[in-house]
DNA sequence: ACCAAATCATGAGAAAAATTCACGGAGAGG
DNA sequence: CCTCTCCGTGAATTTTTCTCATGATTTGGT
């Protein structure tokens, strides 16, 4: 009934004064502007405005249409911006999701330096998914996924972005504390911590201890990095995790980081995304900036 | 480029989860909605929803438009009801002008009830006219003119709508503070207080001294009532007040009332509005709600 | 007082847009 | 595998919008 096209027309005839200065900056004719007008009001059932001599009075009905167009159009106007900025990928909202936990303080570090350079993205991090990772970057709940673990489907293509070696960490007084290395046997008398994820997507099992057909006495799960490190700082077992996210708490903390195995055991974390989007431009921006910071 | 169609398009298939659906809500086909939908990406430059099977998911341009639908629909319906409200004369405000001092603390005992009876019609008092009164209900800065004095002229109506009798307020300790009525000579040595408005519109010049062709010694202007009635307390001179006017003060005041002459000097208000308006129910409606409230 | 210029209203016809109709393709479910 | 449902598309049709031509009214200047 009102139209766009109508609250266009009021504020028009408004800022100009009269309906052929208006038609003239809508690029139409006065008489289109009346007519428009006229079927406006037959359909409201009452004028708009009032013609007094060669001037325009509204009227009540037309000063409310008036508020109305002068709070709904620069809306109109916003709205259409920013669809336009979206198309072009420059702007958008970015749902990350986070399938290791350590990876959190990775992608902090990520984050900050992308708002910078895409201030009209908005960066969400989620990281309960109902069927994982994957299942939410199919089912479009996130559009990137962080993960150590890339699982290779059609559809989805996964980028490495960051090298880091996983390490054991034990409290300073253990009795492994000024090994350079440990081998699994080593730790069949200990506790291991870990986060409560399931045991075959964490490597320490996989490619640690299964592989030498042992393993620790203990396993204990907890959900947070800082008691994790507590725990293990008071002795009260050992856990695998980044070799630089070990480093940062060790400063404060008496812990010790151990190679697992002669060799160590080199990670990566990877971006997965649907092939898809490969063409939005912030999405790969944050893939590519993600790649080129350095750790040191 | 966005009309209001779309965003009604939009909403509908949020709702009701397809395209089909949508359309027979909006009582249109299912062709009718994809080709217009189909026109605004192209306009866009953005699809606004993928089709992934049988479903369709929005896109992040899509998610936009959904969220300016949910935001400026509401709006859109609020308003033409309350044109509509309008076009019936069950809406509006109503610009009350005032001519008269005194007359303010009549207004407000007619507004309250007013305003109970009509809870959508806004009351806006204006006291300044840069033009008179009359001039404000020509060039439609008021609605409504409360005047002591109706000036008819073409266009206007006045309506009487309260009689009350203007009176001499003197100090308990004055002279005359017991006579019952004053003649104009017997002021001839007094200081007379009025508001600050021109002779020939005060009826204690016009009715009262004129015709006994004398005047007051003095005469001094006073914008507020509070003030002028302290100083005729302090025996610093007398006023003329409609009655009822005077009465409410005498109670915490040292003053008294005395008739202007033998007969007293009867006065009205006067309502005055455009002939125009005359159908205008809330406008109506307060004119006779005025007229019918009963003072003691 | 009258004329010229400016403004809005109106009706008819042209142009444009929206809508429907008819049909085809593609996924979901039995 | 078949059917049912849903969406997309092109052509035809209906509706709406816009323009053009013209008339009525007001204003400001001469």
């Amino acid at each position: 009934m009102v139209e766009r096209h109508h609250l266009e027309i009021m504020r028009a005839v408004e800022r100009q004064g009269s309906l052929t200065a208006a038609a003239e900056q809508l690029h139409l004719t006065q008489s289109a502007l009346s007519h428009a007008i006229r079927k406006l009001e037959q359909q409201l059932g009452t004028p708009v405005w009032l013609r007094e001599g060669r001037q325009l009075r509204f009227t009540q009905a037309g000063v409310q249409l008036l508020a109305l167009a002068n709070r709904l159009l620069p809306q109109f106007e916003h709205a259409e911006m920013q669809i336009h900025q979206i198309a072009q990928g420059q702007r958008g909202s970015l749902r990350v999701g986070m399938e290791c936990h350590p990876c959190y303080q990775w992608l902090l570090k990520v984050v900050g330096p992308y708002l910078q350079q895409w201030p009209d993205v908005d960066v969400d991090v989620k990281q309960e998914f109902q069927f994982g990772g994957m299942g939410a970057l199919f089912g479009h709940d996130i559009d990137l996924l962080v993960t150590p673990d890339p699982l290779h489907k059609p559809g989805v293509r996964f980028e490495p972005v960051f090298d880091y070696e996983q390490v054991l960490v034990v409290s300073e007084d253990h009795s492994l504390a000024d090994e350079k290395w440990v081998e699994p046997h080593q730790l069949e008398k200990e506790t291991l911590i870990t986060y409560p994820v399931a045991v075959e997507r964490l490597d320490i099992f996989t490619r640690f201890f299964l592989p030498a057909h042992t393993a620790p006495a203990r396993h204990k799960t907890i959900e947070t990095t800082d008691i994790m490190l507590q725990m293990v700082a008071a002795g009260r077992g050992v856990s695998a995790l980044p070799r630089w996210l070990v480093d940062d708490y060790a400063r404060n903390m008496p812990i010790r980081a151990l190679k697992l195995g002669q060799q160590g055991m080199p990670k990566q974390i990877f971006l997965g995304f649907r092939e898809r989007d490969e063409a939005v431009d912030y999405l790969n921006a944050f893939v590519k900036l993600a790649r080129s910071i350095r750790w040191n």
